[in-house]
DNA sequence: AATATTGACAACCGCGAGACA
DNA sequence: CTGTCTCGCGGTTGTCAATAT
């Protein structure tokens, strides 16, 4: 009992999209929006599988694409981002504004990694190639992944190790230096009254967003998910759910904020 | 000028997760 | 509970243009 092929491939067209397709695609998804990739391509008189016109509309037609060269800060954010979430190029992508995750995976396999490389660093792992030399890791922002009795559950691990995601390992010391500015530690006493796992890190973002929960004074509760860029709300329940896995982290107010 | 090599990026493929019957 | 379907992700491949030989 085989699994359907998600398209009839006898009759589909592959490779580069033509000008006419494109037009086809845009009008199609104008006039009655997303969805339904698998029939999609009929109704919109399309000969390409649905996932093809899914990754032509997302990774090229979509008219919110930024399009054009990377700009230093987004090299920046990719290389900050990467050394947290490792090849989680969907994750990244949302962090980015315009950008695709394909667009930015191409970017890094071609240009990122060599100017890692040329920085000393190993792209993998972002730890220096010539091994050995280790950073100065109490000048550097931290990622402190603290956990409660949910974190002993590993976290975004999986059988095959493609992730690229941190995990907490129970067997492991609860304070691991990551490299890249992450390690991961006890609760701290002060946040006793949150019984999720909180991350604290440097932050990227340059805005703070909801939601927020029972907080010391100096830090403010950002919603991982949202912040890492799950798109659909409803992949994250941190508001509704008091799950105690749900995985948030804090980051301290930057010069001139408060807590609204 | 012809050919080989390299770089960039669009597109494809296979797999896993989640929804649903 | 189980099987199927759909979607989305990450890795890989294919293609074309630019550059080197």
């Amino acid at each position: 009992m085989g699994r359907s092929p998600c398209c009839e491939k006898a009759h589909t067209n592959k490779g580069a999209w033509t000008k006419e397709e494109d037009q086809r695609l845009i009008a199609y998804i104008k006039a009655h929006g997303e969805g339904c990739w698998r029939t999609l391509p009929k109704a919109a008189g399309l000969l390409r599988c649905g996932k093809s016109c899914r990754l032509r509309w997302i990774n090229y037609l979509r008219p919110d694409l930024k399009r054009g060269n990377f700009t230093e800060e987004e090299d920046e954010l990719i290389i900050k981002l990467h050394g947290m979430l490792g090849n989680k190029w969907s994750l990244i992508a949302g962090r980015l504004p315009g950008r695709t995750d394909n667009e930015i995976k191409n970017y890094w396999n071609t240009h990122i990694k060599r100017k890692l490389i040329s920085r000393g660093l190993d792209p993998l792992t972002h730890r220096p190639l010539n091994g050995g030399i280790q950073f100065n890791t109490s000048s550097r922002p931290q990622l402190v992944i603290m956990t409660t009795e949910a974190a002993s559950k590993p976290i975004d691990s999986t059988e095959d190790g493609r992730s690229g995601g941190i995990s907490i390992n129970e067997d492991e010391d609860r304070r691991l230096d990551l490299n890249l500015d992450l390690s991961i530690s006890l609760p701290h006493p002060s946040s006793k009254s949150s019984t999720s796992s909180e991350v604290l890190m440097p932050s990227t973002a340059a805005e703070a967003t909801t939601p927020t929960s029972v907080v010391p004074p100096y830090k403010q509760t950002i919603c991982l998910c949202y912040h890492l860029g799950f798109r659909r709300s409803e992949s994250c329940s941190c508001q509704t759910n008091s799950n105690q896995h749900v995985l948030r982290y804090y980051r301290p107010l930057e010069e001139g904020q408060h807590i609204k």
